[in-house]
DNA sequence: ATTTCGCACTCTATATCAGAGAGTGCTGAA
DNA sequence: TTCAGCACTCTCTGATATAGAGTGCGAAAT
């Protein structure tokens, strides 16, 4: 009945007894009860007394009890406060920062470079780690080559990007041979290096009407190679945006315990979907962001928490990274190491450059 | 005590009750008693007689009780009996085959198809899906070109194997123009298409030394880039050589349903090596192969069987491919569809060709 | 006014026990 | 050779009791 507690806003010390609370439950995973904190919360108090500030802080809707004599546990609400205003991160020691610099080390290949980094992200905090890859919507065309292969097969590989490669095979009515393709690969790098693959695909018709009349061999042959391998691009329906790691790290963790629960969440995985659209959410947002439990609108995701940051180079935000854990993980220390690795992966990147 | 028992040669109408155990058992999943199987064997048997039968068979190590009043269970040799003998494998309904056709149509991206394929036989099996992608030993080098990127980073792309594509981006010491990086692609192309990459790799240095004095800039450039590349190459161990599909559905499977022992096994997976080492046996056989239970030499699949077949373009065998489940599974069922699938990705591989 | 003590109360977890049910093995008769 | 009968074993289920942890509240202490 402080003035603190009535005007919603809690007293110096419930929250010192919160914070308290939180702790020994994340650590434990055990609910924790009046005695408990009394005993190791070095304000001298008695558990009766620590009772009626619990019995507040439900009030509040900070924590919860399972059952009547179970202790309490934090509700999702709960741990936003904490996280938001009581926590205090830790640096991470230099043995950590090493190793996530290692493992983002020199690395040629792009996707490798994204798979290691979530390998990473699991590997260190003992979580599942995810990488979204980044969305290309303006992918800048640097440079086509057709290469024959056998049949009446042709091999489209198209530089995207300064970074990226993609090649296609696409199949064509008749043979053609290595100058031919030599040919219209130079007209169509003449006419569309640097251009947005989109507007690539948007103007290969336009322009084979411009030049139907005084088409020549080679720009004929080049039209239509464009056009059989956008006509697939088109197809091609990339599902393949996130880079998950250390899935079964979540089995060791007690609330997630029951095969069912687990089933759907490594679902929930697979078909991307979920995950995709949370990350997405992040990718506007600067620096950390966390969704706690419930408040992540996924059913799935009850009783887990995410904690991403989006990563960027020359302050263009590429995609997100991040983790996801029980709600009941140690934030002090998985957000410092998807905060360290979102900025070195960007760097990584950049070097690459 | 017929004279057949005596003789390690089980009668006829022990294997007869003992094929209808299993089948009852791969059913339901329960331990098998004397009065079910009485019950719907169809030859008229008291349950009495039944047991005696059935101690029979235990004796010979085809069964085995859980315990004292808890029916009877097949063991692995049991399971191995019924599958080389007992079994009759049920032909696909043509709906399921033209559903696994459907899944390994026209599909330009190799790695894409691959996938598909696993993903195919996990869904229309219930089971896990792998699919063992083929091992390049004899890697024919079909076409090499060099782009240029920004900084000091040149693009690698190879064509390999008439299908295949690899690139790397490779760091040089100075800045090249793009008609040097063509002059170079040009003259590697000549002297190393056509060859086994480790050929070239081999090669490159003595090809250096030869032209050492008659060096022109483009050859010049050519091996600098040709060295770097395969330097990578060198480097990059091939970590992906499985794609696996399903896991979740092992997690409905009674049999597996303990956290940790799901946990064991989704690891065996993502560490690959086991379960590439049992495919790689069944590389060389031909046909479907079968691992039951402890057979496969590894505790993890302990309750689980593999059922393999590699599959092969124009005779020869690229890779394997397969399901993972329960010991317990729909062998009439999966046998076919490895089989089935296993055929029809290889024409699939060939008409690509 | 706040803190604390004492105490009754609630709920869970664990162990124990009994009985039902399923299935076996063995014996002796058909 | 088959089978009915029977005693036996083992698991599963539900009921019951008990210990333990923790709460809430009223009254006493600070």
């Amino acid at each position: 009945m402080t003035k603190a507690a009535n005007s919603s806003q809690l007293s110096e010390r419930s929250l010192y007894l919160f914070k308290a609370l939180v702790e020994h439950f994340i650590q434990d995973g055990a609910p924790v009860g009046s005695r408990t904190l009394s005993k190791d919360s070095s304000l001298n108090l008695s558990p009766a007394t620590i009772r009626n500030v619990m019995a507040d802080l439900e009030d509040f809707g900070l924590l919860d009890s399972p059952h009547t004599s179970a202790g309490r546990v934090p509700t999702a609400k709960g741990y936003r406060l904490f996280v938001d205003s009581l926590l205090r991160v830790k640096d991470l020691n230099s043995l950590e920062v090493e190793k996530i610099a290692k493992e983002l080390g020199p690395e040629n290949d792009f996707k490798s470079l994204m798979q290691r980094t979530s390998s990473m992200l699991s590997d260190i905090t003992q979580l599942a780690g995810v990488v979204m890859l980044p969305k290309n919507e303006k992918s800048t065309l640097q440079h086509m080559e057709f290469v024959a292969l056998s049949g009446n097969r042709v091999l489209v590989i198209m530089v995207v990007n300064d970074r990226e490669v993609q090649n296609r095979i696409i199949h064509t009515s008749r043979t053609y041979s290595a100058s031919e393709l030599q040919e219209a690969s130079n007209y169509l790098n003449d006419i569309f290096v640097g251009r947005d693959l989109n507007f690539v695909r948007n103007n290969i018709l336009d322009e084979l009407e411009k030049t139907k009349e005084q088409l020549s061999r080679s720009m004929q042959t080049a039209m239509e190679m464009a056009q059989l391998a956008f006509d697939y691009e088109k197809s091609k329906i990339n599902n393949d945006e996130l880079l998950f790691s250390g899935e079964t790290n979540l089995m060791d963790v007690a609330e997630l315990c029951e095969v069912e629960k687990l089933k759907k969440l490594f679902n929930t995985f697979n078909q991307q979907r979920d995950i995709l659209h949370l990350l997405e959410q992040s990718i506007s947002a600067d620096g950390i962001q966390i969704f706690i439990g419930e408040e992540s609108g996924h059913d799935v995701l009850d009783n887990c928490s995410v904690v991403t940051s989006p990563y960027e180079v020359d302050g263009k935000i590429l995609g997100v990274l991040g983790v996801i854990g029980p709600t009941r993980m140690h934030y002090e220390r998985v957000i410092p190491i998807v905060d360290v690795t979102a900025k070195m992966l960007g760097s990584a990147l950049n070097q690459n450059n």
